[in-house]
DNA sequence: CGACCTACGTA
DNA sequence: CGTACGTAGGTCGT
């Protein structure tokens, strides 16, 4: 092997309770975990090296907490994620996927015997020479808070590096031809995972007075005592009761109870959905009173003055815990209402002063991504366009809206409604991209695991039912009949994972580029939600962090694609507040 | 006290 | 036009 295949060192970094070891090419040392952040840059910028450590969260929130950047990094949990699938990826699971052991039998850490002692300590005295595996080969569980001497913990980097070893292995054998994209995915989930370590370290810029302003619009002034908040509480909930004379005593937080009174308003449903009820809106004001009231409450009590007081810092900003990968399909995931804050206190995100958002996200994602992951030739031409939806209309004869309808049909499995001629249409124009679909859902409803273009392996529990010989087409339609049951629910899930989680890693992909590039001109990432990107810039660098985020995502997703025919396209503006319209 | 349900916010 | 996730308040059973 030539070095330039050998790309960066590889340096492995273990941080225990009591002290941290690195390990690499000329590199077989203890670091005192007062000067772990010192060393660790310093380290960096002399080897340069591909730092694998057992999780991000383990090894470097303490580096990305006091700003150092780590520029490249295998995270042994998100590799083990993408060989193996599943979420649980502690140093136990990643040992038992490169020792092929059963993940179910990975022992779990035992609970503590006595408050504030770790129980599994006592079972050791100091300096006992036990091995770091137990008797059927699994990692101790207990290994990383037990590596308190510096023996143990090169023990445990050294296991690291052999890990990472096995895993590229592991990658070279699934991937094939394609085991570089693998690789390519490990990278940039590893950067991920680095990235949500900075996002829970910046925060998101909140403007305190406007998110006052806005919650009391919903839930009324701050309450100066619990008697104050009962009050404003009930008065509340009569603006819904005064449209229902007797039933003032009904609980509006019982969905039962409100499904009676609602019926002795003569409005009948089958349960109190907005959008069951939104058709009664008015025929009974009672309706109208209670929907207002929904949205009032959910303001009230889950982004009301108590979320503000427990998760926006004194520095204003916003924070929750974020994880690089969720179960299903590899999205990120976020804390504390960061990803799914209500539209009407988006005005609340705010860019310090002096400071600007380059708000960035991507347009029609999953079908460009259903293009690459079928590699449909017919599909990513339509690509080529701005709006992928007018050259598949035209393919088809048929409108726009039908068009899309059908697309998304497709690709997320309809149940209920009319795409159908549309849909025939479409398994005629682009049988490639539609036969990959089918193929998933297939794929679900056998319980035959799937992988993401990335890599990523989606597993189902059960036994799986064997592929058929090739050549032999699948029953075609035999799933069909299962289609709203769990077979069905199964070969959607299958279907929507593929397209989904394959969005997610491009999304990655493109968020740790953008994460370099905005870096060298003050700029941070604060906020990821699956295809749109804040990005916090000081405003003199504003058209160059925009800038840098459109031409990064042309180079990110070339790369993860593996060619330039499917186009991927961002809508990309400079804005102060997040709720400020596209350009 | 935890499991589960209903409901709803985001993509 | 389906899937995923996080949060809160209710009920029910331990």
């Amino acid at each position: 092997m030539t070095d330039k295949d050998a790309g960066p060192a590889l340096a492995a970094l273990v941080v225990g309770p009591q002290g941290a070891y690195a390990v690499g090419p000329g590199l077989d040392e203890p670091w005192p975990l007062d000067g772990l952040v010192t060393r660790f840059a310093e380290t960096s910028a002399r080897l340069r090296p591909r730092w694998v450590v057992w999780s991000a969260a383990a090894a470097l929130r303490d580096v990305v907490g006091a700003g150092v950047e780590v520029s490249r990094s295998w995270d042994l949990a998100e590799a083990h994620r993408i060989v193996h699938g599943g979420w649980w990826a502690t140093p136990g699971h990643v040992v038992a996927g490169c020792r092929g052991l059963d993940e179910a039998s990975v022992p779990a850490p035992r609970a503590p015997r006595l408050h504030g002692f770790d129980g599994d300590l006592f079972d050791l005295a100091a300096g006992d020479d036990v091995s770091l595996f137990t008797g059927d080969g699994h990692l101790r569980p207990d290994a990383a808070r037990w590596a308190t001497d510096d023996a143990r913990l090169r023990e445990l980097a050294v296991l690291a590096l052999e890990c990472q070893g096995l895993q590229h292995e592991a990658l070279r054998r699934i991937g094939g031809p394609h085991a570089a994209r693998l690789e390519r995915t490990v990278w940039s989930e590893s950067a991920a995972a680095v990235l949500c370590l900075e996002l829970e370290r910046d925060g998101l810029p909140v403007d305190r007075a406007a998110a006052e302003d806005l919650i009391a619009a919903s839930a009324g002034a701050r309450p100066l005592d619990d008697a104050d908040a009962a009050r404003i509480r009930t008065a509340r909930d009569t603006s819904v009761l005064t449209h229902a004379p007797g039933r003032e005593r009904t609980d509006l937080r019982n969905p039962t109870q409100v499904r009676e009174l609602l019926l002795s308003a003569g409005v009948d449903v089958p349960n109190t959905r907005a959008w069951v009820l939104e058709p009664y809106r008015h025929t009974h004001p009672l309706v109208d009173a209670l929907l207002r009231w929904r949205k009032d409450e959910r303001i009230a009590t889950t982004y009301g003055y108590r979320w503000l007081d427990d998760h926006v810092g004194a520095d204003d900003r916003l924070r929750g815990g974020w994880t690089a990968c969720d179960g299903a399909a590899g999205r990120m995931t976020a804390q504390n209402g960061l990803h799914n804050l209500p539209a009407p206190l988006r005005p609340a995100i705010c860019a310090a002063p002096g400071y600007v958002f380059v708000r960035a996200d991507l347009g029609q994602i999953e079908p460009r991504v259903l293009a690459v992951v079928s590699a449909d030739r017919a599909f990513a031409e339509a690509t080529r366009a701005d709006d992928l939806y007018a050259p598949v209309a035209a393919k088809l004869g048929a409108d726009r809206p039908k068009a899309k309808v059908a697309v998304l049909a497709a690709m997320y499995g309809q149940r209920s409604g009319a795409a159908g001629e549309a849909l025939k249409d479409l398994e005629r124009a682009y049988p490639v991209a539609m036969g990959l679909l089918d193929r998933a859902y297939a794929d679900g409803v056998a319980r035959r695991p799937v992988r993401t273009w990335g890599g990523r392996l989606i597993r189902f529990g059960g036994v799986p039912v064997p592929s058929l010989e090739p050549g032999v087409p699948e029953p075609s339609g035999s799933a069909e009949f299962s289609a709203t049951g769990a077979d069905g629910a199964r070969g959607r899930y299958a279907r929507n994972a593929i397209i989904q989680g394959s969005a997610a890693e491009l999304f990655k992909a493109w968020a740790a580029t953008v994460r370099h590039a905005v870096r060298p001109i003050g700029g941070q990432i604060v906020l990821c939600l699956h295809d749109e990107l804040l990005v916090h810039v000081p405003e003199q660098h504003a058209a160059a962090a925009a800038a840098a985020v459109e031409h990064t995502l042309s180079s990110a997703a070339r790369a993860w694609a593996g060619t330039d025919e499917v186009r991927f396209v961002a809508d990309t503006s400079i804005v102060r507040r997040w709720s400020e319209a596209k350009p």
